[in-house]
DNA sequence: GCAAAAGTGTTTGGGATACACCCATGC
DNA sequence: GCATGGGTGTATCCCAAACACTTTTGC
């Protein structure tokens, strides 16, 4: 009965792309071209159609307007919140699920949108809600460090100590002790040594480190 | 361009319903009374219509068909995850907004659907994805019981320690020890006494406390 | 007095925190 | 030799975990 007159809510998807630039957070924005929020900052997203899942939808359209393959140019998505209570489109009842995802070394390619990375701490206006859904992801992503391995996300496959330390204290953004960091992480038994040092400026070689895995892992003990 | 050609997936909304009774959580299901999964067990839920958010969505469905008032009989919803894998309708492509809350005392009233409390380890078949929404939402309260006060959600307004305890007892389904137990509440500063105390049986009577506050609120420092 | 649940402290071990100096390299 | 970041150990404190007996009531 109430089903034959069931007219849906627009679906739509937007992404939070974090990396970390010289030990800051920034996050990936694109400057709308059209209206509502014209010229205003903000999240990569879109309509999502029938017959694609979410992700798919996040893809698709944050590789079309970003010029950013979320599965090729990221190590790790989630899907975060479903935001309901704002009207995206003025045409209409719209639904945004979001989605947060970390990489390195990003670099738009191809993107319809002038598309730019902005520090976490440093945001310009935002268009929508977007500032709300950024500082939503910011959390969970602090969260995550703290009980699972989400960081090896952030950083290439071979790494030093200090990269290390260095993406912790980028995402929780406050300093963190050198001797207590390294203590504590020989313990969480997440990374083994390589063989090989890297060289830099005039200064001691430092090791370099692996993840023993590149998935998500829970910690048995949570981290801070 | 896109935009003009779009067709939305349906949009579908899941209540997790909880409640404790004689020292067990039990989840809220319904009997389907049509097709698809006629005559499984399954989550009350169903389509979300444009103009009303997800939790109006929820509210006005789990009324109708369980009988139950998230808004009057529980004291504590939060969304938990959308689901956008599985087609929930054979006639198309479906996402569903999933939501746990919590109460107690719970009774259906006048609902559509046969309705009934089942314990979270000795659930029946169910219908669709059905099983891993639970098994998720169980997870989420696990998780919130151990670093907010969510736990007011699920007692009267007041309680003895043991009834506080026999809570945490049957979402995290294992025994705490009665004097850590005590001694870490009384740290975390969230309940006051009461002049009350509860009579019953042939013991000693147990004096009865209340929440300092009703509202849902981090711990300092996290439970277990 | 006895059954049944309420209520109460102490000890111990481990992890978190705070803190400062030597090492290896390039120039 | 000096500037630069790499790398390491110890002492303290607080919290978590383990553990058993007395109190109050009804019958």
């Amino acid at each position: 009965m109430y089903e034959t007159e069931y007219v849906p809510p627009t679906v739509t998807v937007d992404g939070v792309i974090f990396q970390i630039i010289d030990g800051v957070l920034y996050v990936a924005l694109i400057k709308r071209s059209a209206e509502p929020f014209k010229d205003s900052w903000a999240l990569p997203g879109g309509y999502n159609a029938a017959g694609e899942t979410t992700l798919e939808a996040l893809e698709r359209i944050v590789k079309r307007k970003a010029g950013i393959s979320i599965k090729k140019q990221t190590k790790f998505a989630e899907q975060l919140f479903t935001f309901d209570t704002v009207a995206r489109d003025p045409r209409g009842h719209a639904v945004s699920v979001t989605y947060m995802a970390c990489g390195l070394d990003i670099s738009p390619q191809n993107s319809s949108e002038q598309t730019q990375f902005f520090p976490v701490d440093n945001l310009p206006k935002l268009a929508y809600d977007h500032k709300d859904i950024i500082t939503y992801a910011h959390e969970r992503l602090i969260s995550k460090l703290s009980y699972t391995n989400v960081v090896y996300s952030l950083l290439p496959e071979k790494f030093t100590m200090t990269a290390l330390q260095t993406a912790y204290e980028a995402v929780f953004q406050r300093e963190l002790d050198k001797r207590n960091f390294r203590k504590k992480f020989a313990q969480l038994d997440l990374i083994k040594e390589t063989d090989e040092m890297f060289k830099e400026g005039a200064h001691r070689p430092a090791r370099l480190y692996t993840f023993k895995q590149n998935t998500l892992q829970t910690l048995v003990r949570s981290f801070d």
